[in-house]
DNA sequence: TCTCGCCTCCTCCCAAAGGTGGATCCCAGC
DNA sequence: GCTGGGATCCACCTTTGGGAGGAGGCGAGA
């Protein structure tokens, strides 16, 4: 199915893949509420989805979609390559993305990866995921860390769900007390001040 | 550059490539620290490097040799997909991803891809990383979020950044009081019991 | 056997955090 | 001119958190 407000753009797409043998066009939509409407009548494999859309856009679409049909597979389409759509159609569950000057082949091959349940998207997108998945992953782990107990890491770990000392005793069925001399023990290995400064570096290392 | 401990490989490579025009293999390497020692020599614009090797394991090789030279392009090349590779491999700085069952012209695609400062993964990789990075860029901000005012959202900055009340207060240049208030106000607001909590709701809610 | 690390619990003490109930000032909107 | 919200500050109080120091039990390893 293919997603455009503009008449033109849908035309060519619906030329573009009348030449493949194994892609076959079963609906338009101009709007996301009509791709939306058309998703659920046609139940497509693939939509093709610009991001830039009226009524609803794109990205609203895309969830409604597979809100309604999880098998659906939706290759978002845009002029412009900015972060923001990029990740926020990732999150709103879009299998790949392609740009619309991307070579026509990739626009196929993209078409194909998803109808096989792969992802694609287009390189210089893939650029972008990559470097912020590489940031975000990046988080080196402090080797005080290693020197935490299973107990200390335990304490830890509930530490940073938010629950004060006396919570996390009744949690691990031992008296506060004890939970206080692990917590202890937990800020001086880490060289930290408080219970909050333990929970900054939990999250910053990725623990838990 | 083709980096890879069994000869036959380095030998279908060094043919498949051979037949491009605008690829040339300038180096070969049977071990991480051979593929380190000729990167160094030949300075080779795209590596293609085997996970599996001697000596030196492709991943300590990559992170090797963009130390020494930055403007290199990494393409990782496995039989197996396994997850630790993939995200080992894109901590590491690697531009790519490509399986040895891909088809040829996914992997000239690749290359070209790559040395054109894109990046490319395979299909089946991407969609590995999508669903990764989906996953963790997922976090409903909670809407009692947009009821804190600027000074609020200033103060839960830095009490995210481990801060005593008084710390904020020489920080902002307000006194401690003034701290404590805006902390009640921001504690009240959110539903939350002590600063701990908050620093857990902005986390996951991924402020800052 | 003895030691050492870990887990458990205690008391005493003080500082920090948080709640309550005020107050003043400023500014924007009615 | 009045009102309301935000920012600033105060005093007073209770609860929680964290440090110091000590002590007993238990299991693994020298």
């Amino acid at each position: 199915m293919v997603a455009d407000d503009q008449v033109m753009v849908r035309a060519g797409f619906r030329m573009l893949l009348a030449g493949e043998t194994d892609i076959e066009v079963v609906a338009e939509a101009g709007t996301g509420a009509e791709a939306v409407a058309q998703a659920r009548r046609h139940r497509p494999d693939v939509v093709l989805m610009d991001i830039r859309m009226p009524v609803l856009d794109g990205l609203a679409a895309t969830q409604q979609i597979l809100a309604e049909n999880s098998a659906a597979r939706v290759l978002i389409l845009t002029t412009f390559d900015l972060d923001e759509y990029v990740y926020e159609a990732l999150r709103v569950g879009a299998s790949g993305f392609v740009l619309k000057d991307d070579p026509v082949e990739q626009l196929l091959a993209a078409i194909r990866a998803v109808a096989a349940g792969d992802a694609l998207l287009s390189p210089a997108v893939t650029q972008r995921v990559i470097s912020a998945f590489a940031r975000r992953s990046h988080r080196p782990a402090p080797p005080e860390l290693a020197e935490l107990t299973a107990r200390e890491l335990e304490v830890l770990r509930l530490i940073c769900r938010g629950l004060s000392n006396a919570e996390i005793g009744a949690e691990l069925w031992i008296s506060e007390t004890t939970v206080k001399t692990h917590v202890t023990h937990i800020l001086t290995k880490l060289r930290l001040r408080d219970r909050v400064q333990a929970v900054v570096l939990a999250y910053e290392a990725d623990l838990f």
